[in-house]
DNA sequence: AATGAATGAGATTTCATTCAT
DNA sequence: GATGAATGAAATCTCATTCAT
């Protein structure tokens, strides 16, 4: 009975969860309501208030949980064997996670580009550094390796791979919303980016 | 005298355009009130319904200035002399545009990353297409001319390169805002950037 | 406990429900505003937009309510046995309603008369032709019982007979308002309409 | 010169009233708003407030001129022959004035049945009572001529037959609007009327 | 006689949140 | 844990009206 009661209580935690990461990323913390989340996620008002507190306290959950998804992701890449090998797990992770997980992608976006129109937490800078700082310290050790040409900036390098794989990201799920040229698209994105950063950095 | 009516009608709706823009890259269409562009305008609320119609098309309005002001830019390069030099102003003439008018890149990254949140209007698709297309046929130019080593996907170029840029300017604005770990910031990103990709490209 | 929770319910939207009829068919729908309507009804605005939606609805609603109020009358009307007695039946329903709830008249002509003014609804066309088909079919049957003087065209009648009792009521609202000169005023018109009307039509 | 300014003159103010009673006549005083009916006019705002005053003077003028043209063709009936003439007489009037000048009809419509939500002034009650005080008289003269039957309350009867009349050409109006069920609509209307009220009353 | 610009007041509606049960 | 009902505050937008020229 308890397990079963606490069953209940995570289909409903889970519920207003589920919905919200989804409408916050596609609509934006501002342009998402407390009814629109819950009509989706099939419960009442007030719930949310018992599960989360309030709309803000809802929302740095859902970025806390995109955070730690990717964290664990980022964390189980082995940085000390090749660059090579870890920019093509870093771009697979950051690749699987925006398949599977769509949301992460416009959630950390929207976060990352518009700070002052989000709830802040302690954590927030992390968000946005940690995937760059990953970057750079698998560029150092590769550097004492010797494995990396001269003259590239590591923290720009993190900064470079992280933009240009959201980009791409971003703009396969723009095009399902607007109306993008069709010569412009690309095919397989994340395997060219990765073959233009290696050429560029690697001796 | 006529010049001062002239003057005084420019005067509001200018002002009320001002601090639009402003507003609205800094914390989005829906957490920007007519209330707050208003107050910062220093005119009354009708104004924006007399000038522009409603909160949408003043939306709108600044996305077109946006557009524009970028396009301007861009359309002054040329990109038949050499792919070095046509990145070289590309960058320089965004990273310009970023310090001259810096609610620019966020009112493009809004945009851009939530077409459902915000209104849309014809030429949305272009503002997200035209520079990654410049790039592209500046790239295939290049090809022609025999300066770029084989295997480049062009599209994916732009994206790439435009993604990069767009994320160094948008963290250089956040780190005002978020404290950012100091020792991930990267001084100058944009020569960087143009580093990282030329010799990736060039033969 | 439950009966005073319903109770309650019912007190709110009934109170706006009320109100609403009352303000809709003394002002008619333009002016009377929302906060009119809850300053009478004792509640705040929000429960106008929980119970009825929006402003067009509760018209709506209203009207539908004295649709049916109308019909149930008149539907207690047995067209079957003399049209004498079906008329006085008819005449004493709509005068009957018109006492009990005075706003249904005005809210009816109201509706009747501005069709581009007011939030059309399926039902609609009814709320007119009902009452005059009911004297059309019950005209009908009286002739084939060779209770009536040839030449008198069926639909004219119910038209006629509907527009006299509705002036008649109006007048009398009206006078409550407008100075209306003594003289003009009749006393017991629909006893006097009755006989008009019966008179022309009865063999 | 002169004479060309005041057609113009003439125009503006023309033009400002053909609009404003059509549009009060179709949508009620509320629902009609200053810049519908400059828009509708061709003018400017201000010029509504140069040559009316405001929008509720506006509003008389228009029911005034109503009331005078109505006025008028009915003091062209003379009441003096036979009621058998002026009931004709007074029908056709009616009738013409309501094909030449529709919104005549929705106009006093309104006007009657809303007194509360319309601007008040001091010929109000006489638009209502002269059409009906019209009929009265000539009753009372064709009664002492020894036309009519015994038991018709006067005052009844015109109240009855303006309503009857006003009925049926509303209906006709409503119908271009509303969907009227086939069956229910009569032709011509206005003889049948005639026909019905003249055997009853007549000897 | 006419206009573009401006305004105060108020309209409808929505939102995040809470209360009573 | 859960709900229906309720609310204060504020959002967008409109309206009749006036000012300066």
């Amino acid at each position: 009975m308890s397990a079963q009661r606490a069953g209940k209580r995570d289909d409903v935690r889970g519920a207003i969860f589920k919905a919200a990461v989804e409408l916050f990323a596609h609509k934006g913390y501002f342009a998402t309501t407390i009814r629109d989340i819950v009509d989706k996620a099939g419960v009442t008002q007030p719930m949310v208030y018992y599960y989360f507190g309030n709309k803000e306290q809802l929302f740095v959950s859902c970025i806390k949980e995109v955070h730690n998804n990717l964290e664990e992701r980022l964390e189980e890449i082995d940085a000390g064997k090749s660059f090579d090998k870890f920019i093509g797990r870093y771009i697979s992770a950051t690749g699987k996670m925006y398949n599977e997980f769509p949301e992460a992608l416009l959630l950390m976006v929207h976060f990352i580009h518009s700070p002052e129109e989000y709830p802040r937490f302690p954590e927030m800078g992390k968000i946005i550094s940690n995937p760059i700082k990953r970057v750079r310290d698998a560029l150092r050790k590769a550097k004492r390796r010797g494995e990396i040409k001269a003259g590239i900036d590591e923290n720009t390098l993190g900064i470079a791979l992280f933009g240009a794989l959201e980009m791409a990201a971003s703009l396969s799920h723009v095009s399902k919303h607007v109306k993008i040229p069709h010569d412009i698209k690309s095919k397989d994105p994340d395997k060219h980016i990765k073959k233009i950063f290696l050429r560029s950095i690697l001796k």
